[in-house]
DNA sequence: TCAAAAGTGTTCAGGGTACACCCATGG
DNA sequence: CCATGGGTGTACCCTGAACACTTTTGA
């Protein structure tokens, strides 16, 4: 038989760098710390890993609970163990970075958490090590939109191509010229265009363009 | 004060993915496993993290036991976490990866633990998912090597081009052309050219090289 | 008719890749 | 003198970056 039990043992929980873009701005998900210590501070949505629960299960279902949403796009972005990273108990966390297009969580769960979106750029001091978090899991994401459709995760189904640039802007911090953005684009085999017509933006009407996910 | 007190806690593990390079192979260092659950099996090395130390703390506490180097290279990998990854009770490893100079390493220390270098190509079957941590550690070593200096700490100070251009072969596992590798090597800033010629590998002799690290 | 956003090509520089021969030396 | 590994330059292609004007239409 094993005989860890010599061994100690820690709480070990899951925080999430959920982001999301509204309004030409990239967002990420806070609350208000429900507990000591921190209570009150704006804090990453996360939580403890429970028994027999798999680290990405954990995360999940704490997404549920916060947003609302299955199916969310995640990736795990690192383990935060400093001993004094909490200073109520020591904790480990696993950090996962979430994608979610903000026009479908579901708002009663985030007024139920105290929850607020709050702008990547400016971020106020959160709690403990969590803007460290958000810092890494924007470089990682900066990365990944280069040439992954990651970019369709924070999106309506249908947007335009002037949306799809803005949020390549406010992700990588730049401004990148149109037309080299709307070739490097129409050379992506995962996305195109539709016959749909947006025309709220313009009054000449944009093509609406889509991802297409295997 | 805190109350985490009702959630679960858990066993947390360093587990190290050593890389070395010798006689034109990479290798990875393993051991046999000292206890069940696996007893026997081939392993990476690791341990239990302890009461008030760090992540990175732990994983140079073990690869000091278990190679005698102290200020080795290392990064985190990712946190693996499956409920049934060791089969005798649930543990959370944190994965490093880790790049010593194999001729640096304290060979007692070695056949103490029963270790083994093993070639990363063809390697057998690990305990738990141990393979599947070399996989993705080489995986990233592969991404680094192109631009960052992180072969200098495979390779003794003095090396020469063509032991460079053989160690990228290995990691990279494709041949490169000698000229168009060594002008990319001679663009590099952390990489210079010695007095000093190594007699040994040609008759000719090869002009050693050595990285600059700051 | 005009303001506002959509849409569209070409040029240039730099990086990556393919490719073959002479050099120095020890045995 | 020859086998062995060391060392060197050029041509091409493709990708990434800079750059400005016309089109459509609702108000």
């Amino acid at each position: 038989m094993t005989s860890y039990s010599s061994y100690p043992q820690f709480f070990v929980s899951v925080d999430c760098v959920v982001f999301g873009y509204h309004e030409g701005k990239l967002k990420v998900l806070t609350h208000q710390r429900p507990y000591e210590p921190g209570l009150g501070e704006k804090s990453l949505i996360g939580g403890f890993v429970q028994k027999e629960e798999n680290l990405e299960t954990a995360a999940r279902r704490i997404l549920k609970e916060f947003t609302g949403l299955d199916n969310v796009y995640l990736q795990q972005l690192a383990a935060f163990g400093e001993v004094e990273r909490d200073p109520g108990e020591r904790v480990i966390s696993v950090v996962y970075y979430v994608l979610i297009d903000i026009a479908k969580y579901d708002e009663q769960q985030v007024i139920l958490h105290n929850a607020e979106w709050l702008n990547v750029d400016n971020l106020p001091t959160l709690c403990f090590d969590h803007n460290e978090m958000v810092e890494k899991a924007r470089q990682v994401l900066g990365e990944d939109i280069k040439d992954t459709p990651v970019a369709g995760k924070l999106l309506p189904r249908y947007f335009t191509l002037t949306q799809l640039q803005m949020l390549h802007e406010s992700i990588l911090g730049m401004s990148v010229d149109k037309r080299n953005f709307r070739r490097a684009i129409s050379e992506k085999a995962y996305i195109h265009s539709t016959n749909l017509i947006d025309k709220d933006s313009s009054r000449r009407g944009a093509t609406l363009y889509e991802f297409s996910f295997e």
